[in-house]
DNA sequence: ACTATCGTGGAAAGCGCATTCCCAATTCCT
DNA sequence: AGGAATTGGGAATGCGCTTTCCACGATAGT
């Protein structure tokens, strides 16, 4: 069907051999002369290397694979583009996964990358308290056979890459809000088996308590817009904002189940920041066209991608970086 | 390094073939007892299959190619979140690049995926008045090879794919709003050698001169966030919205530029819809979150992006389906 | 001048799997 | 009961490429 580098060979007139040599990066240089012939030949003939046959002779396949929840997602798309950009310079192929945050679909996209063998695979999505014993088995399988992992969050022990620190960046957010003049809070903490999540209200409500500013209430729900919709909605039912403690400052464990908050709150006639404050995490870019501006723990996402990227390529033993976010303090608590 | 499908066969003490045959789809089913042995023996060995063997000895790789400009853009991570869909059921694999709308690395993309030998290309970009000269002849000969390809967007006549009615939408849109009431309009065209946005102000322009209600300006700029703040923040330097005529109602040929545009008007110190009425293109979800509401041609992006990724698998002769975007007026141009 | 090095191109052996033949064992038909 | 038709497993070939390993001529060394 297509042309193989046999053809080139011949058109050239020397062995296979040579064409290979030529044509790819091998340590050998053929002459000058000859290596014109096969060029020429190449593109005469529109020649393009298999690439999977490549992979199988060399025992390399040019290919990472990334996994996230929902591509559609700001946060996850962000740190996709700073994988890619990572990659950029390497002719390195990114395989793709959205799993819908399903952990079958997480397990069965590591499988496939598993049958491709993708030289690494990135993995951005959150871990579970429980339950991710197959995933952590199945990655160390992997690492053992020569692959690169890294996990962009959380990490498993033996697999290292970004890890975030959740707990001090929300306790950080939560110093600055106390800062601001905020007294009363309540933190949307979205799903409790998600370690991220946890994390992120464990360590806001724990900065709080040591301040002697207890939080009021914890509320559970999905990890989402939907989520943070939800619960804020059911919340806001009993809510009343005090002329002498003034408004409540809701905490959301993530900006997408702010914006959902944001909605529930819009829905329900009040205003924010003035009847009720409102903090989420991440930053993600979506955040820049929001009105009133929220305030949030700026994550650096598309350099943690980045980061994950150059560090699946560097081949060095697993390394571990741990980044911080940092509170920045918009309108939508601003108090008065 | 990995288990092979002999060393499976050799502990289930059967031929290569055989275990071939059992963990792979082939016409020949291997008696029952036989399966087992073969099964458990994978099962036990934890094998994994090659992806890249398999796709040499037969002529599939079970890989598709998407290329966008920036996953990053809600509009294009919701098509490809729509691919993703589409494919999902088939066990096929995503290789996704994002090009930055640099023609050359649209290029190199597409080159890559040809040395992968994915089964089909899905392009989600514009398409440019002139220069396409090389992708398209690069394509045409994928196509003679078997691949299958799929534009989403705008199409080259020979590849097919979802082709958008831009110029039909943008003149539906513009009746809407003139519909509204609006008489002074102004366009940010973008750049005006990408086929889609020239589409776009041709079409809304020229319904509006055919209803006797002329644009005032045409500005074109980059087809970015960052053009339409550009572009509008020089426009605002002149602007004034008269008591008798009203405010200027200014067409994006994008959302992503409306956000941009949106941004500068609010900057100026200027009200949405009150002094300036603004409107998009595209409807990405983003917009859920901004807030005036803004106004726009929904286009089902996702959907746009599912059916590509079933149009490819269903390898039939390339078709082409076309769908049209639905004006969807909200407060961004409402008018008093 | 003769042997000990290089430097270079070619032949051939895989990489891991699908698949076409081929052959032995059954089953079926008359 | 005997041969034909059928079933089911195995040996071998090839997918397109990389990479030893060889052979050969050119160069250098003493």
């Amino acid at each position: 069907m297509a042309i193989r580098l046999t053809d080139v060979a011949n058109e050239a007139g020397v062995s296979l051999a040579t064409a290979s040599r030529v044509l790819n990066g091998s340590a050998r240089k053929p002459a000058e002369e000859i290596s014109l012939r096969v060029r020429a030949a190449a593109e005469k003939l529109g020649y393009f290397p298999n690439a999977q046959a490549q992979a199988l002779a060399r025992s390399s396949t040019k290919l990472v694979g990334l996994v996230v929840h929902d591509i559609a997602d700001p946060y996850f798309s962000s740190i996709a583009r700073g994988v890619q950009r990572g990659l950029d310079a390497s002719g390195i192929q990114l395989l793709l996964t959205s799993t819908g945050a399903e952990h079958d679909r997480e397990i069965a996209a590591v499988r496939a990358f598993m049958s491709h063998r993708t030289d690494a695979i990135i993995i951005s999505g959150t871990r579970r308290l429980s339950g991710d014993q197959e995933l952590m088995e199945l990655l160390e399988s992997y690492q053992g056979n020569g692959g690169q992992v890294a996990m962009i969050g959380q990490t498993f022990p033996a697999t290292g890459g970004i890890q975030v620190d959740n707990a001090g960046t929300a306790s950080d957010l939560a110093g600055e809000l106390l800062k601001a003049g905020h007294r009363r809070f309540v933190v949307l903490a979205g799903n409790p088996n998600l370690v991220t999540a946890k994390h992120r209200a464990d360590g806001f409500v724990s900065k709080l308590e040591r301040s002697g500013v207890p939080v009021e209430e914890v509320l559970h729900g999905a990890f989402s817009r939907e989520g943070g919709y939800l619960v804020m909605s059911d919340y806001l039912r009993g809510y009343q904002s005090t002329e002498n403690t003034g408004p409540v400052c809701v905490f959301c464990v993530s900006d997408v189940m702010a914006l959902g908050a944001i909605r529930a709150i819009r829905e329900h006639g009040l205003r924010i920041p003035d009847d009720i404050a409102i903090a989420g995490f991440d930053d993600i870019p979506t955040l820049i066209d929001v009105t009133p501006s929220v305030s949030t723990a700026r994550l650096p996402l598309e350099e943690m991608g980045r980061m994950a990227g150059e560090m699946v390529l560097a081949h060095s033993d697993s390394k571990l970086l741990v980044v911080s976010g940092t509170p920045v303090l918009r309108e939508s608590t601003e108090s008065r």
